[in-house]
DNA sequence: TTGTGTTTTACGACCTCC
DNA sequence: GGAGGTCGTAAAACACAA
């Protein structure tokens, strides 16, 4: 996917210069598609602003374009293509590196989204806990483990829920504030 | 220094939409 | 089918304590 020809063309030329670390990366003339397998590593040249390419390194963008690039994702956080290449031009960089800081832009946003949520739902769960302290401090010292019967609410933080998994304890048609417990966190 | 943890850039695989 | 999205991850760049 987004393979160009510059790519080629490119993947060439420092093929010549790297030809130990290149020549698993083009494609042989003729030759079968392998079979869907990770990524095997390799080092692209990465196109500075002069056209040249910077060979084996990978290059940091300056605060110049990173600041530039905010300010875009700012007003949207999509890309469409005339923009993308308006924006390559502007910065002096493959309209590749645009589309790429973008996806890892949004993937960055997503996560500190998803950690503001957490944040949230745990101080809601922390102020919960504490009401009930409050109000019911002698049932609110029993263990879980003492607790004979115990509902436990399953809330998945995150898509797939590996990562944080929460259980809590709460008795059966309990409702705060009129809302079914568990509807709170869901 | 250097070892180690974190951030940033880049890419492959796969998915969705038109 | 192509363009552009997400997700997972490799590896370079960077930060920083020991």
């Amino acid at each position: 996917m987004n393979h160009t020809m510059d790519d080629d063309q490119n993947l060439a030329s420092i093929s010549q210069l790297y030809p130990d670390v290149y020549t698993q990366i083009l494609p042989q003339e003729g030759a079968v598609k392998p079979p869907k397998r990770r990524r095997k590593k390799s080092k692209r040249a990465v196109a500075t602003g002069d056209g040249s390419n910077c060979f084996l390194r990978k290059r940091k963008l300056s605060d110049e374009q990173v600041n530039m690039l905010e300010m875009s994702f700012g007003d949207e956080h999509k890309l469409e293509s005339e923009r993308k290449d308006k924006l390559a031009a502007e910065l002096g960089l493959d309209p590749r590196q645009v589309a790429v800081w973008f996806q890892n832009r949004r993937a960055r946003w997503k996560n500190k989204r998803l950690e503001e949520e957490y944040n949230n739902l745990k101080n809601s769960h922390e102020n919960v806990v504490a009401d009930k302290c409050r109000l019911d401090p002698i049932s609110s010292s029993v263990s879980v483990e003492a607790n004979e019967t115990p509902f436990f609410g399953d809330y998945n933080v995150g898509d797939d829920g590996d990562d944080y998994n929460l259980f809590y304890p709460v008795p059966e048609n309990t409702y705060i504030d009129g809302v079914e417990w568990a509807n709170i966190y869901i």
